[in-house]
DNA sequence: CTCCTATTAGTACCTAGTGCTAGTAGCGGG
DNA sequence: CCCGCTACTAGCACTAGGTACTAATAGGAG
């Protein structure tokens, strides 16, 4: 038997959320319907052509390597940088991130966080790190934002070190001291 | 004065390349000539067509969100474990782990290895991270095979502390030392 | 029986092209 | 001076994947 219009528009909204790349004829063969009833499906749902559809994730992804060009290869969102100073870096914690008995987030997130935040910090061609301290004071779970603050704490010629406090709400669930090498030559202007 | 066809055509590819969204008869005003001599152009250096350019770089991005959603459970390939004893685990360090600049490791992905092993040494319900001490000794590029092996080298009611070397070959480029927490209720099996 | 909803059919038009044929402008060689 | 070559331009038919619109039909509720 055949789908009602309900069922038939809240199963397409799926399937094009699912694989937007489907054009309205695979659409209407799919569901046995006509062309036509599918454009009218879509209108009333307001899902734009598929070439809209295509051009917004094309669109999406040059935006995010433009905008990932200096601020490369971060794990969180850097909400604001001063450079060889100060940054604060927020980072949401979702389901692929924590351990699946107890929803508490695996450790390594919260390291790869206050890294990149501390790395991104650097105002060097290269930056690595060389040690860190790390303290895991509460366990972090599903759900919770976690906002890292990264301060400069000491610089000589190759080495910054970086002290980085993560808090969900007021509390501190993260505390680390990395010490990174950074290369000689400097850039200088940057942006 | 109008540029020759060879300047033309490197322009032509220069500027496709910033701003792949760019139509024929963009390029043909840009440019100076007729559409058809953008398309022979086009034709010449194989670049394909508008919605070509569009469909890849969106497709691009669906494979990418695909691929990035699992870096999930247990970093590196545990290939040997004695529970609350010692273990050992192999990472293979591919494109995605590395800075895009410089081919080098990123640390979290060390760092991720080590604490996975560390964890999954745990004969317990509940394994969280506490303290953690890094030093990241040596460089880690790209194809790198890193071997972690580590070591629990103390235990008390709560807490056990675990050793991990890492290394490339015969290098060592990695060591942390994790303090763990331990949930009293043990559970026996595990995997 | 009539009104309403759902669906289908068909037309004109759009964009950003491909593929093809044909024409022109300028220049060098014989 | 015409011949041939390269570079460029123009026009037409056709394509996919649509929009926008009109019209027709089937089936059920009041």
């Amino acid at each position: 038997m055949k789908l009602t219009k309900k069922e038939r528009q809240h199963t397409l909204q799926q399937t094009i959320a699912d694989t937007p790349f489907v054009t309205d004829d695979d659409l209407a063969k799919r569901f046995g319907v006509s062309v036509q009833t599918i454009r009218l499906d879509r209108m009333e749902l307001s899902i734009p052509e598929l070439r809209e559809r295509i051009k917004t994730v094309a669109e999406q992804t040059f935006e995010d390597e433009v905008r990932s060009l200096p601020i490369d290869e971060v794990i969180g969102e850097i909400i604001d940088i001063e450079l060889d100073k100060s940054g604060i870096s927020i980072f949401d914690v979702r389901e692929e991130h924590v351990f699946q008995r107890n929803k508490i987030t695996r450790g390594h997130h919260l390291f790869a966080q206050a890294n990149s935040l501390a790395v991104a910090l650097i105002n060097d061609e290269l930056a690595l790190t060389a040690r860190a301290n790390l303290i895991f004071s509460n366990p972090v779970q599903m759900g919770d934002r976690v906002i890292a603050k990264a301060k400069v704490s000491h610089r000589d010629k190759h080495r910054t070190t970086v002290e980085v406090m993560s808090y969900v709400e007021k509390t501190l669930v993260f505390k680390g001291e990395f010490e990174m090498y950074r290369s000689t030559f400097q850039l200088g202007e940057e942006n």
